[in-house]
DNA sequence: GGTAAACTGAACGGATCAGTTCAGTTTACG
DNA sequence: CGTAAACTGAACTGATCCGTTCAGTTTACC
């Protein structure tokens, strides 16, 4: 399975690190409010928006609701702020390291690596349900994450792909496409059973779905010379 | 395009007509309990299950709250029995039409155009809203979900694909995994703006990506004959 | 050390909501 | 017609929760 620059932890990591900042004033949260935040995430993505409530919050964040309310209008603007900040773009730090693989089937097999980890990462997988069930009362956060996740990370796989067209290792009509359809492949088996928390013994285990996807786009788009 | 002999009208028309069943017995339901059933599905899938109320249930039943209570135990049960009478299985509607494909190229197409209709139907999407939202507090209900939904289609599209191999019309080392790409490339692209209620300009139609599915899948997977 | 800001903790208002109760009305049916 | 079941509607309980208030305490900083 070749070893792969794009570890687990590495990925991990790069979540955990991103520092927290105002969306509005892009200024760095103060101490308390990056408490509150935490909390706010660990509980929300732990038990749903709804079921969580501010006392909750403040508790768990070890400060009173007073401080709470002195750093966020409202719970909902709290939520704005957990998903402002957690959807802030993994794409450029997965992207980079891959382009230096020897070959195009190894560069493709390590995105595909990048994408599964990712995708089965509770935190990933918590915002993602947030969003979703969240999604109708908060529009345009929605199109935030959508823009600062998906997207994001599909242009710059097209952009690579582009790129190996012109270098001649791919042969590839339409990039976009060709992008969204070798995420989809590598993500949409993977995602149903972390999602639900119900692994399903008929899906093929993560290292047979990313062979399998590089396979089929391989067979699709590879020139003569792989 | 080609007419399908799968159109949207009779997909959606096989999803309103399956009648409603109590879980426990078996049963058809009384008429009050069936008002008050697509009522709150309306309701839920409109609004989330948190946010509507069982006065705003009842109301919208034209019933009494009393009676809402007389059928159903709980606002959890009444849910339990919204999900369950909406995935029975539409699988088994969608595969049979397509086996006097032509050919499999054909098969495959009307394949990808079902699940692209199904997917992109508001009814799908908003009961996959609330199953991912509601997940975690009804981990049961999540999981009969997937196994009469998802799981349920993929094994019909396993068989037909191992029907197709045997048939000479693919060669498919594992057919499970490919059933899983091919779904994940259909629905992967497409689900998403409907999910977020937004449209993302960057993302290829639905018939670009039916077309670059079968393109794709039988790339890999087409027998010298096609 | 003193001042201003941040924070605490506890209480409280106002509102919503799940679920119950019940006396009275409607419906189904023999 | 008469009876039993189903239903109504409205009030009520008990609980939760958001957000506010405020007197008192801690912290940071000059």
């Amino acid at each position: 399975m070749a070893n792969t620059l794009l570890e687990k932890e590495k990925v991990e990591a790069t979540l955990l690190h991103t520092p927290l900042l105002d969306p509005e004033t892009g200024a760095e949260l103060p101490a308390k409010a990056r408490q509150v935040v935490e909390a706010a995430r660990a509980l929300f993505t732990e038990q749903g928006f709804g079921a969580v409530s501010m006392d909750q919050v403040a508790k768990s964040a070890g400060v009173s609701k007073a401080t709470v309310y002195a750093h966020f209008q409202s719970k909902e603007q709290l939520f704005v702020a957990i998903v402002r900040n957690a959807c802030r773009s993994y794409a450029e730090t997965v992207l980079p390291e891959v382009r230096d693989a020897p070959d195009i089937r190894t560069a493709l097999t390590r995105i595909a690596h990048a994408i599964a980890i990712f995708m089965a990462a509770p935190r990933t997988m918590a915002i993602y349900r947030i969003i979703v069930a969240e999604g109708p009362r908060f529009p345009d956060l929605a199109r935030g994450w959508y823009e600062n996740g998906p997207r994001s990370f599909k242009r710059l796989l097209t952009g690579f792909l582009t790129e190996a067209v012109a270098k001649g290792q791919l042969k590839i009509e339409h990039p976009r496409l060709a992008a969204e359809l070798f995420c989809a492949m590598v993500r949409g088996p993977l995602y149903m059973p972390v999602l639900l928390n119900y692994e399903d013994p008929e899906v093929p285990d993560a290292n047979a779905v990313i062979d399998g996807a590089v396979e089929m786009f391989l067979a699709n788009h590879a020139t003569e010379k792989a």
